[in-house]
DNA sequence: TGAATCATGTAATAGGTTACATGATTCT
DNA sequence: AGAATCATGTAACCTATTACATGATTCA
């Protein structure tokens, strides 16, 4: 009876207030005073949002007893047990092969959230399994591309998305490399 | 009275059938086998989305007059001039420089389809400005990622941005070789 | 007749955007 | 009192997803 799946956004917001309590404001200040996805949500689809977490019981809300310095009372948010429990669930989803490519910001998402909830060791799973996902998409694309006669803007558009995939490719083997050092610091 | 904005889905309907008459099914299938975005439109949306071009007047249909060989009669959807005349407008809209990065498989999207409409000046005056839109976008994460001290998996999550910002300016400066390369051949 | 394929469409539902409303406090 | 800021929220509208319905023809 989990109901019905969570969105991505609900699933992000779930996140940030793992990280810290927060209130609605202040997860719109994030979105929007860092590159966070370049996604700002609008009241009338965070609030509801938040909302919908709360009567799933997997944040629920302690309005400030002090008065604020300034304007209305905030309602700071808070994740439950439940709410800890489903965001470690889907940070630790293993990555659906086939719709890589669609949800890769989805993906860097979640790896920005893993951060002291998964171990170096489901991290480093989750990058191999990332990693073995966007290089089949990767030669598939390539197949595609050799198979077939395109157009020239046609074909240059989907050289586009070779070359991303490939810059992703390295990003993936480079923080790989980061996390182990990080991991074994042997030097300073 | 130009009621209100098409929406990107819509824009790109129009675009496919400015390159030759189709039906929705023949759309439908376009988006599936090829990697059009990784996007496949149900047809739920696909079929209201036509309906709304053609009450516009940028598309009308011409029910086929020969009995297919198999199955329902097709409904072939032809541009009309309205239809043309709004999507040259949008192929040769300048780039928004604030939402270059949010915006950036749609700006592939009309590159992708500004084959044969627009002129290669024109062409390369929208890969100059997508270029510059970026190189700014890329500068400004630059100048926030070295400002700022963010937990690891977040700054790392970030240089993803960078790093695939950087193969998208590759791939500018690519393309703008390879089409000014067509525009004067001289070998071969 | 029933299954398969081609092709178009609709209904229920859910979520986002835009724009507006409201509460609570400080500053001029 | 009026404007500004912080903060939460709602209402109208629109679009997409999922799932289903239907039409028309061929093949077993």
């Amino acid at each position: 009876m989990p109901a019905r799946e969570l969105t991505d956004f609900e699933r992000v917001l779930l996140g940030l207030i793992c990280r810290g309590a927060a209130s609605g404001y202040d997860l719109k200040r994030a979105f929007a005073s860092t590159p966070l996805g370049i996604y700002e949500p609008s009241s009338g689809a965070l609030y509801p949002a938040l909302r919908r977490l709360e009567d799933r019981g997997l944040i629920h809300a302690q309005p400030e007893h002090t008065a604020p310095a300034l304007g209305r009372r905030r309602r700071v948010l808070h994740a439950t047990a439940a709410g800890e429990a489903e965001h470690r669930r889907w940070l630790g989803a293993p990555v659906a092969a086939g719709t890589v490519s669609r949800d890769l910001a989805l993906h860097i998402m979640r790896f920005a959230l893993m951060d002291g909830i998964l171990t170096p060791a489901e991290v480093t799973a989750f990058l191999r399994d990332l990693q073995r996902a966007l290089s089949d998409a990767l030669a598939e694309l390539d197949r595609y591309l050799t198979s077939v006669q395109l157009p020239a803007h046609a074909q240059l558009a989907l050289e586009h998305g070779l070359m991303t995939q490939r810059a992703t490719l390295a990003w993936i083997a480079r923080t790989t490399d980061v996390l182990s050092d990080d991991a074994a610091p042997e030097s300073s």
